[in-house]
DNA sequence: TACAGTTGTCTAGATCAATAGACATTTGAG
DNA sequence: CTCAAATGTCTATTGATCTAGACAACTGTA
């Protein structure tokens, strides 16, 4: 069986989709980017030269570029070319002990993560499943956005059974980390018994939440933490910008 | 801090955005779908309230369905409504031993890999780096495409070095099975040492291998395997269709 | 059979996306 | 300075998407 060759001179865009030409001419450049195809030179090749490799008009190139740089991607100078800003996804680490702001303390300066809101609510059928509690339980709600250097990069909301962490969001109010909340509780320590992740279109929220644009994609895992006996203390929901992030899942 | 409350009557799509209405809501009711938001009456609600919900007009709800039932998702039976076909996602194990046919087996009655072709080639920086191999050393490359009960979940790129496992490719096609085509070359046993997540619109070749339409989203799994001693034996990039697959992290 | 509720089809017009071409403006190199 | 190469801006036209309304066809129930 041979071997299929990409040859491929014209990169080819779909028409009559429902996804705008620019549109996916735009999701096209942002992975050539973060492939470091543009490297060598650091910009984007001209827009007439985008035109002819993508078999379409300039000006359907320009609209994906002002796109990118919207998100500043990149940034286009008159006479000089379009210039990459910025190029790297954040990587991720999951991990049997995974704490959030570890493992991104290289990649990124700036960490911050901002409550959005709290509140108590009867657990419903996935939850209650998750923590191994019954539904209807009282679990304490955390909703957070998490930035990176000043781009928000997730936003999560956590569960925790009221009955055993009652000032979960208080606790978490005052020290801005999950880690010494469950510590003012006294659990110590609490691994990662499992994680799923899904890939989908960014709903509205999280569009907004995120800064993305419609048409976005949303990494979500839905991880469970159990204290040393195994016993679940956290299930939470977290959405990653998926564009700029990558999973890494140490086993 | 109140909870913000999620009282969205009007289900929020965004228009201007190159992504059209249509597309939107066809994502939106998938993702209903797939979190069992129907499941009551076993189908979506009529086009009229979905019109009215939305707050597009009804031919832009039937666009969407008509995309849906593209899909094989939903079937629409005029006088009665439009029914759920199709819901969930496979779910796929990642662990220090993931094979790709167990952990599916419960969920899917019939898997299927087919070989798409095979090649040698010079290893890249990226798949050098990977394998602890010097860039232009000869690797062989196996492509992939996988189903289950005849609907491509995931295309494969696997790579592996050629000096140590020379007949991969004729194994392979022989014994329909990496791991036999690894114990003919005297390896026994090998472990998962890492893996990156990514999520990203799918390209052309993604599209057409995976049967989806413009749009879709892939999960890229690249996952590098070793041989008990550490040493890299395989590394491959997987890409699953998201909208019918879900990744389970086991730690 | 009658009817309410639903999907299917058609027409017409408004708005958005893409093409085409022309020319202005800026930059960097010779 | 001059020029080539690149981005910026404008106009006009075509095709795709979305809205609007009307009515046909089918299903299940009374």
């Amino acid at each position: 069986m041979p071997m299929r060759k990409d040859t491929a001179m014209r990169k080819v865009v779909e028409r009559q989709t429902g996804v705008a030409l620019w549109r996916q001419i735009a999701d096209r450049i942002r992975l050539a980017i973060s492939n470091g195809d543009y490297d060598a030179a650091g910009m984007v090749p001209p827009e007439t030269v985008l035109a002819g490799e993508f078999g379409v008009n300039r000006h359907t190139v320009r609209s994906a570029l002002a796109a990118l740089a919207e998100e500043g991607l990149v940034r286009a100078v008159q006479g000089r070319g379009t210039m990459i800003e910025r190029k790297e996804r954040v990587s991720y680490p999951i991990s049997k002990r995974t704490r959030f702001s570890q493992g991104l303390g290289r990649q990124v300066k700036e960490i911050g993560t901002r409550l959005l809101g709290h509140g108590e609510l009867p657990a419903n059928g996935e939850i209650a499943k998750a923590l191994g509690i019954a539904p209807g339980d009282t679990v304490i709600e955390l909703r957070t956005v998490s930035s990176g250097d000043g781009r928000p990069l997730s936003v999560s909301s956590s569960y925790y059974p009221a009955h055993r962490f009652p000032r979960m969001a208080e606790e978490f109010e005052r020290l801005h980390s999950v880690t010494k909340a469950f510590a003012a509780h006294g659990l110590d320590d609490y691994v990662r018994a499992s994680t799923e992740i899904v890939a989908r279109h960014a709903d509205a929220e999280e569009l907004s939440m995120l800064k993305l644009s419609p048409g976005a994609i949303v990494l979500e895992a839905q991880s469970l933490n159990a204290d040393l006996d195994g016993s679940p203390v956290e299930y939470s929901r977290t959405r990653f910008a998926a564009d700029r992030m990558k999973l890494r899942i140490e086993t």
